[in-house]
DNA sequence: AGTGGTTATATCGTGTATAATATAGCGTAC
DNA sequence: GTACGCTATATTATACACGATATAACCACT
């Protein structure tokens, strides 16, 4: 049993090879600042959609395995900054408490991921 | 008691101010990678621009405030991820060695620009 | 042979973002 | 009045990028 299997690891490969002109890929990131704070992004939006599918920012981190910590300090940050709170909240209650997008959440999540289909695009067509 | 007002981050001047629906602004960073490392980017562009006027990282690093550790290692990473090295460097000699911009260098570093003004183009459209 | 300023390399510190963990506070339903 | 599970907050640990620092290696010139 001595057929090692050609294993494809390197991530490094050799710092004298050299590469075709290929696989350079062009990547990139968007998102909305409000003075110079990050308002909105693609962790963000995507939090922000597992709340409003499950009602709660525990729920919703653990979907995306986000801390709970970082998931309420988004949240935090992202109701203080925009015109109107993005996600109501509510301590205790049935089942301990929950979390409900609100219009405007639902709003500039739909405004985000239109602004990232284009910027997509743009990559896209940018090569 | 009424301790509203949690000690979080008290750097902002209310968590319940509003802002009016003005000065949101889109921003995005984008770059080039090769085998999912950064092979281009904006500061990496602007050291390049540097060498090739300068002659030298070191030169180039104290111009844009850079750690000559921190120019010498993104030279090498440019390096080899191009097709072919961006820049040329000789140890010792007149003045200690220089660096000098290859052609690759100037066409990844022209390239760059472009890919990134058309981006500002679509970050100014994408109002 | 000595000089100078560069490239090349290693080590350590530090700041920042995040994870991990812990615990307090809450309120409806039972 | 207890229990449940979530929101809210604090503390500690960890990971990583980067700066600061130090020093070696280098070589055309004098």
């Amino acid at each position: 049993m001595a057929k090692t299997i050609p294993k494809f690891k390197p991530k490094k490969p050799s710092r004298f090879s050299r590469h075709p002109e290929s696989d350079y890929v062009i990547r990139g990131r968007i998102w909305i600042e409000k003075d110079g704070e990050l308002y909105m992004g693609w962790g963000r939006a995507i939090l922000l959609e597992h709340i409003d599918r499950l009602g709660s920012i525990a729920a919703a981190a653990r979907a995306m395995r986000l801390s709970y910590r970082n998931a309420w300090l988004w949240v935090e940050a992202a109701n203080h900054l925009a015109p109107a709170p993005v996600v109501e909240k509510t301590i205790g209650g049935v089942g301990g408490g929950h979390a409900r997008l609100t219009e405007e959440g639902r709003k500039v999540v739909t405004k985000y991921k239109e602004l990232r289909a284009g910027f997509q695009e743009f990559l896209k067509q940018a090569k």
